[in-house]
DNA sequence: TTGAAAGCGCTAACAT
DNA sequence: ATGTTAGCGCTTTCAA
C-alpha cells in the first residue's frame, strides 16, 4: 500500500565491539575477588556491608551488565518461556499473550512469543526452534495434536502446557475451558429461545481441537433436536469477504436458518455487516453468536451475543504455573475454567418470518 | 469472572534433570572429535562427507539438540530481539508484534515481546532486562524519550531502532510516518467538506509523541481556521466507558461541533456506540474519524473513516533492518511510509442542524 | 580435512 | 565472609 519515500541518514557505518565490562573488571575496580562480586549482586546479604557497597559502586561505575548468557551457561537455566500462538494479530490471541508476557516478567522471566498457525499437528520444528534459543518451558495455545512436540520436550525435560482447551486426564496439563460444554450452553440458550434452524461458521477442524469440538457438539445437538446440520467452513485467517460469502451461501440454500453461530466473534462481526448489505435484519430475521466476547463485541450494533472466555485468567494460570514448576518443581496440575453465555442484542426469539435473500 | 472448578492429576511430580546430549556425546558416538561435531553441524561443506554423515547420524540417534547458550557465550551473539510495546492486547500493536516476530524467525532469529506502557520516557528498566537476559537489539514503538534508555544502548552497543513514528535526522532510526502529517490529512478532508467546528479525543501527549504531534497539528490548524479547539484526553488503556464519556462532555459542552477526531479506531468504535444511544447520528448529526484502519473499521455501521497505516510493513522494515546490521554491520537507516485517508461512511458534510443531546 | 585446546562470563563447590 | 578454581557447551584458532 504505502511506499517509502525517504531514507534518514545512516546512524552507524560498522559495528564497532567495544571491550565488554564483566566480574573481573568490577573485581578489579572494587578490589575484591569475582565470587565476591557475583554474590554482592546475586546474594547480597551473604557479603559484609562494606565490600557490598563497593562492588555495587564499581558496577555503576563501570556501567556493569550482568551477561545472564554466562549465567545460564553455568546455571543450566535461562528464565526464558516460549509461547506458541495460532497467530498473533488478533484481539484474543493478543490478549493472552499479553497475560502470559506479563506475568512473565513479573516473576523475573521473559518470554518469546511465536505465531504457529493454526494446525497444531505441525509444532515440533516451531517449538525446538524456541528451545534452541533457550527456551525452558513451552506453552502451547489449544490441545498438543503433535507426538514429535510431545517426544521432544519429553527426552529433552522440557515442561509443556496447553492454554485455551481443557482436558482432563490429559498427559499434558491444560489451563482452559470445555468447548463443547460452552457451544452446549450457546445452543441451549437458542433453543429455549425457540430456535430450531442453527447453522454454523466453523474454522477447519484438523489440528484444531477448538473447532472440532464445536462442531461436534453443534452436530449432536442438531440430531437431538432433528435438525439438519448447517455449517460453513472458512478459514481462519479471519478476511471478512469469508465471513460474507459463508452467510450469503447459508440463506440462499437454508433460507429456513433462524440462527448463526460463528465459531469467532471477528467472523460474526463480518457476517453482521454483510447481513446489513443484504437487508436481513439482526436479529429480528437471524439471531447471530460469536465466541470469545472481545472487547468490540459490545459495541456493535446490534450487541453481539457470544462466550465470554477468560482468557487473561488462563495466560496468568499457565504462566503462573509453569514459572512455578521450573523454580522448585512444583507439580504442573491443569486447571479449568468456565465459560458463560453474554446475552445481547444480536439474538432475539425467531419470528415466523424467513429470511429471504433480497 | 470465572473460577477454576477442577484440577487435573498431577503430570510430574519433580523435575527430573535428565542427562544432557552434548556435542562430546555426539563425537564418541561418532568417532570423531567436538571440533568435526560442531563443523559438521554448523559448516556441513568444511567436513569430509562420510565424517558428516556419520556425525548427523550420532546426534539423530542421540536426539542431539544444540544448545544455545553455549553457543552465544562462545559466539557472543544470541540471535534475539527485543520489541517494547505501550500494550499488546489491541490490534494494531498485535499487528505490529506478529508482523515483527515473523520476520524474526524467517531470519532465524527470535523475540522478545514486552508490552511496556505508553510512556516513553521510562522504557529503560524494561529494556535491560530484555538486554541482560540476551536481547541484542532493540525495538521500540513510537519516539524514544528516555535518555537511559539511548545511553544504555549506546554504551552496550545495542542497536537500537524505533518503529511507528518517523523522524528526519534522528539520531535513532526511525521506520514509521508522520503523526501530524496524517492528521493534516484528516484535517484538511474534513475542512474540505465544510467542517469547522472539529474536536479531538487523544490519549495523555506526556511521553506518548504520536498523540502529542496529532493534538499539535490540530490545535494548530484550528487557530488556522478560527475555530476553538476543543479536545477530551483519555486514557489510552482502551475503556469503552472512557470514550462514550469524552463524547457526553463534548456534545453537551460544545453542541455546535460537527466532526470528531478519535486518535485511536478503538476509541471511535467506542463513541459510535455511545452516539447511537444518545440518538446522535453519524455521519448526520456528527462525522466520526478514527485512526490505524484496524480490521474491524470496516464493518461498523456506518462504515469508519480512518487513517490507514502500513502497520505491517513498518514492523517487517524495522526488524529487517535491524538484523542486516546485526549480521553484516549494515548501516541501519530509517524509512517513512506513507498514510491516506480511508473515506467511509462515518464523515459526511455537516448539516445545518446541531448535535443535541436527548 | 581433522583434532587439541583455549576460553566466552558466570556461579558454586571448596578452601581458607 | 571471602578467595580460588573448575567447568557449564560451544566455536574457533592453531597445529598437524
Amino acid at each position: 500500500m504505502e511506499t517509502n519515500v525517504a531514507r534518514t541518514p545512516t546512524v552507524r557505518s560498522a559495528r564497532v565491539k567495544r571491550a565488554k565490562v564483566t566480574v573481573h573488571d568490577v573485581a578489579r575496580e572494587a578490589g575484591v575477588s569475582i565470587a565476591t562480586v557475583s554474590r554482592a549482586l546475586n546474594a547480597p546479604d551473604s557479603v559484609r556491608k562494606e565490600l557490598r557497597d563497593r562492588v555495587v559502586q564499581a558496577a555503576t561505575a563501570l556501567n556493569y551488565t550482568i551477561d545472564s548468557v554466562g549465567k545460564a551457561l553455568r546455571r543450566q537455566r535461562t528464565q526464558i518461556v516460549a509461547t506458541l500462538l495460532p497467530r498473533l494479530d488478533d484481539p484474543m490471541f493478543a490478549i493472552l499473550a499479553s497475560a502470559i508476557q506479563e506475568t512473565l516478567v513479573e516473576n523475573n522471566y521473559v518470554g518469546f512469543v511465536q505465531p504457529s498457525g493454526f494446525d497444531n499437528r505441525t509444532l515440533h520444528d516451531c517449538a525446538r526452534n524456541l528451545v534452541e534459543k533457550g527456551a525452558e518451558g513451552l506453552i502451547v495455545f489449544g490441545k498438543i495434536d503433535d507426538p514429535d512436540l510431545v517426544n521432544f520436550a519429553a527426552a529433552h525435560d522440557i515442561p509443556l502446557v496447553s492454554v485455551y482447551s481443557y482436558y482432563e486426564d490429559m498427559a499434558i496439563p491444560t489451563f482452559g475451558f470445555d468447548n463443547g460444554a460452552a457451544t452446549e450452553q450457546l445452543i441451549a440458550m437458542l433453543v429455549q429461545l425457540g430456535h430450531e434452524r442453527i447453522a454454523m461458521i466453523s474454522g477447519p477442524v484438523e489440528g484444531n481441537d477448538r473447532q472440532a469440538a464445536r462442531v461436534a457438539v453443534y452436530r449432536e445437538a442438531m440430531r437431538r433436536i432433528g435438525s439438519e446440520p448447517v455449517i460453513e467452513f472458512i478459514d481462519m485467517s479471519f478476511e471478512p469477504p469469508d465471513g460474507a460469502l459463508a452467510l450469503r451461501r447459508i440463506v440462499s440454500r437454508h433460507p429456513e436458518i433462524s440462527a448463526l453461530i460463528c465459531n469467532r466473534d471477528v467472523i460474526a462481526f463480518s457476517v453482521l455487516a454483510e447481513a446489513k448489505k443484504l437487508g436481513i435484519r439482526v436479529p429480528e430475521q437471524l439471531s447471530l453468536t460469536g465466541f470469545d466476547d472481545i472487547d468490540y463485541a459490545a459495541l456493535f450494533d446490534p450487541p453481539l451475543t457470544t462466550i465470554a472466555v477468560p482468557t487473561e485468567e488462563m495466560g496468568r494460570a499457565a504462566a503462573t504455573s509453569l514459572i512455578r514448576h521450573l523454580e522448585s518443581g512444583a507439580p504442573l496440575t491443569g486447571m479449568r475454567f468456565e465459560t458463560r453465555v453474554i446475552l445481547r442484542g444480536s439474538v432475539s426469539r425467531p419470528k415466523p418470518s424467513l429470511v429471504r435473500l433480497p
